[in-house]
DNA sequence: CTTGGCACTCTCTGCGCTAGAGTGCCAAGA
DNA sequence: TCTTGGCACTCTAGCGCAGAGAGTGCCAAG
């Protein structure tokens, strides 16, 4: 390819990326700053197609890059330049300003990529599988329960509620904890894991419930390493020309983002005890004007907690949805209380 | 109204919800069950016009409820059934089957409830007001880093990283949890608060700084409460056929969602230690075959933990968003690491 | 009060037409 | 041999139009 086709397809390139549309070899003629013809620029191009690197979407109109196109572009004919300083500081802003706690700062970073460039960002958060165990403990929350935490040297924390046959004192779980960071603390994860199973399998019967848990609980927890990722701004797909979509539906997502709202209103239907419904403008709230809200507060030991809820068109099956919502509400307040579960 | 309206009303509604159409009379008059004329339904339903329960889109469409049809439809025509034995069955399951930990609980139930309803669904996660303080516990991670981990009754558990000018020993950190735990053990997260700013306010000096850190983290905490809201299923809207949207960014948006196949694709390009490109095609993975995929890793002290990027369409300003890309993964790693940050 | 009849209105769909954009090819020119 | 203008051809997008279909409102008769 020689150096007057590569200028042209770079600069055909480099406009649809501007503008969405596919580029004409008039268009091209014109802005690619070289004196040659469209007739010309059209040899060149029907070349390029013939290697692969642009494609027409139809007879008469302009070409748009394939793959190939863009990874030859990507390659060979742009020069990326460090990024600016500008961009750092506003970078640096918005992952710097926080609580210099690291789940807050993968959010954080996450996020801003995702909105200065406008695209669906994502992270995957530090494999677990290269850090070290730092720190357990337990702590007894009730007759039966005991909680217990992971702290990794890079500052991740894990928690776990665990049920135990016998009540344990706090001194007990303090022992089993102090003999848990003896034996596994300050090891590489993956090693620890490696000893968990090892230990698990040689002395089933001597040690006692809660240590023996213990074990099961980082097992469960290194394994579960694999789904480890964050994803913001899913919702930026939405703003691309190329997918039009619905007005109403992107400023409602953009609300069921934000929150804000949505948990003001929730917090009044905390008060009653019944499932409630906000049926189009019935809320107050404009942009959900064309939609319905059922929501029903949850009890945990009788106590009312929190509130759960749907949010979906004024046109929904409102016989089957709301003893969802309200049996949700229902079931999953058992699920957190300390009663017997209901009998299926 | 009389019965008859009421019985038109109701049935019309439900043939709205059903097809998402407008109801003409003359289909109304077939399926109500009534032997009654078109004619006639019109009549009725003129008058239902008149009294807000129903609208015309236009003058030759049929009719479809508005908030206020839907409003008395809800709390006057229709009997509410309790939930199903099989659905409380599903639900159960599917809150139940987990690890008893409060947080994947809540999340299960608002994951279930979408996807039951296909609704967007969300919960109101327990005000820690209504909660009581459990445990708190300090945690030296390195030099000048604590890790504070707050524990309340309910098994809700919260973590920061506290920057502390002087190191602490581990005695001294356990000796400034037990005090705190003797302080405000026990008691309710609203009278903490309170006494943290008293306690705060009146002693100012001769407080050690690790008391101090976490008094004020405690407020913080406390004051975060507005915002801890869960949401699931944003994307269930796009099912709606209100809402018809392209395919393949339906197709994109679940892939995304589902995380397994970006997990594996991220992970190749965590060996090297440059920006990596899938522009189309070329990650093998169908679903992404029309959009761009750039990653990055990021480093912790100069080890390399994690991916960042974005995803978007092969259409994208490279030059603009490969420097952010790899700014940001830079950024990030220097965050998390402890080193100096780069002056900006 | 109910009903059938009827004129009227509005949307939706398909059709044909045109304008516009762009291509491919060819023959003449440098 | 490469470049260029010319030209016929193709395809899309947009527009107007007509007809079908659905549904309404009103009226007069039962």
């Amino acid at each position: 390819m020689d150096a007057r086709a590569r200028h042209l397809l770079k600069s055909l390139i480099e406009q649809h990326i501007s503008s969405g549309q596919p580029v004409g070899s008039r268009q091209l003629a014109r802005d690619a700053g070289l004196a040659i013809s469209p007739a010309t620029v059209r040899n060149v191009i029907a070349d390029l197609e013939d290697e692969g690197y642009v494609i027409s979407p139809h007879t008469s109109a302009g070409r748009i890059p394939t793959s190939s196109g863009y990874r030859f572009f990507v390659d060979s004919l742009i020069h990326v330049a460090p990024l600016s300083g500008s961009a750092q500081r506003v970078l640096l802003q918005r992952i710097g300003a926080r609580v210099p706690d690291a789940e807050e700062v993968l959010h954080a970073a996450t996020e801003a990529l995702s909105e200065m460039t406008r695209m669906v960002g994502f992270i995957r958060v530090p494999k677990r599988a290269t850090q070290t165990l730092r720190h357990v403990d337990f702590i007894a929350l009730r007759e039966r329960e005991v909680l217990a935490i992971f702290v990794t040297d890079k500052g991740e924390v894990e928690n776990r509620l665990i049920r135990v046959e016998t009540p344990l004192s706090a001194a007990a779980l303090t022992q089993a904890a102090n003999r848990f960071n003896a034996s596994y603390g300050g090891r590489p994860l993956q090693e620890v894991m490696a000893l968990l199973d090892e230990d698990l399998r040689q002395s089933r019967a001597e040690m006692d419930h809660i240590l023996r848990n213990a074990m099961e609980l980082g097992k469960e927890m290194l394994a579960a390493d694999q789904e480890r990722m964050l994803i913001e701004g899913e919702l930026q797909l939405l703003d691309l020309p190329d997918f039009a979509v619905n007005e109403r539906l992107r400023e409602l997502l953009s609300v069921v983002r934000q929150k804000r709202e949505l948990v003001m209103l929730l917090d009044q239907s905390m008060r009653g005890s019944d499932v409630r419904l906000f049926i189009g403008g019935e809320s107050g709230f404009a942009p959900l004007s064309d939609f319905t809200l059922i929501s029903a507060p949850y009890q945990i030991d009788g106590e009312p907690v929190g509130v759960i809820g749907v949010l979906g068109p004024m046109r929904m099956p409102y016989q089957d949805i709301i003893p969802l919502v309200d049996g949700t509400a229902r079931l999953l307040g058992q699920a957190l209380s300390h009663s017997e579960m209901i009998s299926s």
